[in-house]
DNA sequence: AAAATACAGGACTTTTTTGTCCTTTATAAC
DNA sequence: GTTATAAAGGACAAAAAAGTCCTGTATTTT
């Protein structure tokens, strides 16, 4: 569904915002190894989300990554798979066709259609605070 | 959501099956042209649908693929994706866990069950048969 | 100011996916 | 039976994705 890059993207935010709610900024290391991710492809990726805004990083000792708390709200998983693997997944026809359109559909579009749709809903509501709940809870878990 | 490989495999499939109703067995050739597709790598993809028994294949002159219009009824999307892309879209973890499951959920698994588990069943229940159906009266497009 | 720390960024390697080419094998037509 | 045709299959090439390594830069601590 996404690729290995958009995966640790995703599984980085949400530790990064656990953390962050703990008032703790994160490094490259602890990061890595709480979403068992190679460390320096991590770090790719890490870079992209901060150019992207959606996680702010800091040199330096005492350094790392942080996301205020009130940005978390804002910061939907949607942005975080369109910055990595662009919008295909969500937009792009099931069939891989250019020229697929409501108007000239290719035969599986209207079978997709509710189920893209459902999946774009999801990911442009789905916020980054609300994904930190359950894991400081306990309920949910990021590795392995 | 599937490879490129997948994408043309499904696509072939629909294309062959079109053919078989109006009693044509195709070649290669025509279904590279047909949908769009590199000839040689489409030649690989009708190989492996063959072995998996998905389509029928015809070695000499006026030989080709085809499919019987009986088994086009039987014949559903997920068997092809999972001939070629294995069943991770429709069964794996959206966040690529292995350990994620009911019990041990990663933080988007509930966010996701739906959205895979309708596509699954969309997968299992969409046969060939009926994808033919609007290509045949132009209303879906393979092409482009 | 110097040293140490930690992210940024560029260059590179490995693996997987996508794609090609050429030889072999089966079969239909003559 | 010979020839022509079309798929099967193996070996190879190119491109993309995944992953590593090293140097540079910002910043904090002493």
């Amino acid at each position: 569904m996404f690729s290995k890059a958009c995966e640790y993207g995703i599984r980085a935010t949400i530790y990064i915002a656990t953390q962050s709610l703990e008032g703790r900024r994160v490094g490259l290391k602890d990061i890595a190894k709480q979403i068992n991710s190679p460390e320096a492809f991590t770090a790719k990726i890490l870079q992209q989300l901060a150019k992207n805004k959606i996680i702010h990083s800091v040199k330096g000792p005492t350094g790392g990554f942080e996301i205020e708390e009130v940005k978390m709200r804002d910061i939907r998983l949607q942005q975080i798979v369109s910055a990595i693997d662009g919008d295909s997944i969500y937009i792009g026809c099931g069939l891989g066709l250019k020229a697929c359109s409501e108007k000239r559909p290719c035969p599986v579009h209207n079978k997709f259609k509710t189920i893209r749709e459902d999946l774009r809903k999801m990911l442009e509501t789905t916020n980054i605070y609300e994904l930190t709940q359950g894991l400081y809870l306990g309920f949910t878990f990021l590795k392995s």
